[in-house]
RNA sequence: GGAGAGAUGGCAGAGUGGUUUAAUGCACCGGUCUUGAAAACCGGCGAGGGUUAAUAGCCCUUCAAGAGUUCGAAUCUCUUUCUCUCCGCCA
């Protein structure tokens, strides 16, 4: 959410700026709005200052013991003309308020401008493109053949499609994934472990941004209306954890605040039927070890830098090639100002595939969530910045280790970080 | 799931229809005093919003949340959420 000062004084900047992004703002639509809700505002208040002062002297004359049916009289119908004058202006809020929601965020001025993943821009790669003397399998081939590792006919039958059953040293070679993320974000990087809600509600879906606009990319568990009390498994950590910063007032001395967590994800992949419906790219579950930083205004911008790079260093120490890619206006999330992805090289469709996308939201989330610290004692609370990037996700990092790591005869090698977790073993095969 | 109790400012804690503009204490900030500190004393001290050039004034909202009664609600009524105690069930 922008803030709303702002939005009003600086209307056609934000407008150009948002346009960028390929968001229109209706910005007569608000100009109008706006002078409705300040009219009707200040009618109201003066309606409840009438209100507040007639009754306290109401008050002071039947302690004083006097006549208070002429105080009484004056007050008649005061009731009335407040009780309207305050749906009028509830209306205006409201559709002011669902408009502002619905508003992404402002791109920072040094992100690119761009259509769409095209305007992207790379910023730097690592490692070299493994050249194998045979043709490279991709993931589903190698995982089916280690003795049903990846099971996606058993999954059919229990859940759905884009759903996976993992077996034996697959499934264990996932859970080694996910732990190697956490320790080295815990040790070396400075993160708290985090074990969170599966289940959220909807203050925590507005706090971070999925809603009002995405409650179809969602699982529910009840129908996804708005009033609707039920609760909704979350399509990744940063809900669950960046909410645990809504409603409250940080120390200075308190920042930043660096949590990791290990989850599943569930998303419904609307308006995705037909993309990657083969293999661990796009599951309707799946799991990612979730970065996320609660910072300082000042210090958002390089928490971004650092926190992109923890990302990283989850992939140079697997040994598996990846870019690192700009976002421009047009490809960045709802809610991000800057956004970095990282995408791993997968041999056998010869590509990147994002793999990681780190974000700083500045302070959009803070100010739906009100996630707020104190610059020094006595002052006014400010809203801090948020950022979150996957650090990485498992499932997909599993298909990169699979695809890279694979020899001639379909066995896998065990990057060497990996073997600690896998009980010493150097590679896995049938 | 059943029975009961409860939710007030950073914390503790008064307040059961109108001098409450939410008492008081602790914590915190400023000042006086002091070589300095402590103590004592004096003053200040929640959050959100509107108006405004204003971080000045003035005003509105806020005592878990929502709805209601009333000229007036922390206080009365209803609903919801959460917490605690006991019982049941359970990993």
């Amino acid at each position: 959410m922008l803030d709303s000062k702002y939005l009003r004084s600086e209307l056609t900047q934000t407008a150009e700026r948002l346009a960028t992004r390929g968001f229109v703002l209706d910005v007569a639509q608000i100009s109008a709005l706006e002078e409705q809700r300040r009219e009707l505002q200040v009618a109201t208040q003066e309606l409840q200052n009438q209100r507040n002062s007639k009754s306290k002297n109401i008050g002071q004359a039947k302690a004083r013991g006097e006549d208070i049916a002429p105080l009484l009289a004056e007050v008649e119908g005061l009731g009335a003309e407040l009780d309207a004058a305050k749906i009028k202006l509830d209306a205006v809020l409201a559709e002011l308020d669902q408009i502002a929601l619905s508003i992404p965020n402002l791109p920072d001025l040094a992100v690119p401008v761009g259509k769409d993943e095209t305007g992207n821009l790379e910023v730097r790669r690592f490692g070299d493109i493994p050249s194998f003397d045979f043709e490279p399998k991709d993931h589903v081939a190698l995982g089916e053949a280690l003795a049903g590792g990846l099971d996606f006919e058993n999954a059919v039958k229990i859940a759905g499609s884009r759903f996976v059953v993992m077996k034996g040293q697959i499934a264990r070679l996932h859970r080694a994934l996910a732990q190697f993320m956490l320790d080295l974000h815990t040790e070396q990087h400075g993160y708290t472990e985090l074990y969170v809600p599966y289940l959220v509600n909807k203050d925590s879906l507005y706090g971070t941004g999925q809603l009002p606009k995405f409650g179809a990319d969602l699982f529910h568990t009840q129908p996804a209306t708005e009033e609707g009390v039920g609760m909704s498994l979350i399509p990744t950590a940063e809900v669950p954890v960046t909410n645990l910063a809504r409603d409250r007032i940080f120390d200075l001395a308190e920042l930043p605040q660096k949590y990791t967590a290990h989850t599943p994800c569930f998303r419904s992949e609307a308006g995705s039927y037909g993309r990657d419906t083969r293999g661990l790219i796009r599951q309707h579950q799946f799991d990612k070890v979730e970065l996320v930083q609660l910072t300082h205004p000042e210090h958002s911008m390089a928490a971004l830098e650092e926190l992109t790079g923890h990302a990283e260093k989850v992939l140079q120490l697997l040994g598996l090639p990846y870019r690192v890619m700009l976002l421009c206006t047009g490809d960045m999330g709802f809610g991000s100002s800057k956004t970095y992805d990282l995408e791993v090289w997968l041999p056998a469709q010869n590509t990147f595939r994002e793999i990681s996308s780190c974000s700083n939201m500045g302070d959009f989330q803070a100010r739906r969530m009100q996630a707020r610290f104190r610059p020094e004692e006595g002052k006014k609370p400010e809203l801090l910045h948020t950022l979150n990037g996957s650090g990485l996700a498992v499932g997909r990092t599993l298909v990169a280790i699979l695809e890279n790591y694979q020899q001639a005869d379909g066995s896998i090698r065990i990057p060497a970080v990996l073997q600690p977790y896998m009980g010493g073993k150097t590679e896995i095969r049938a």
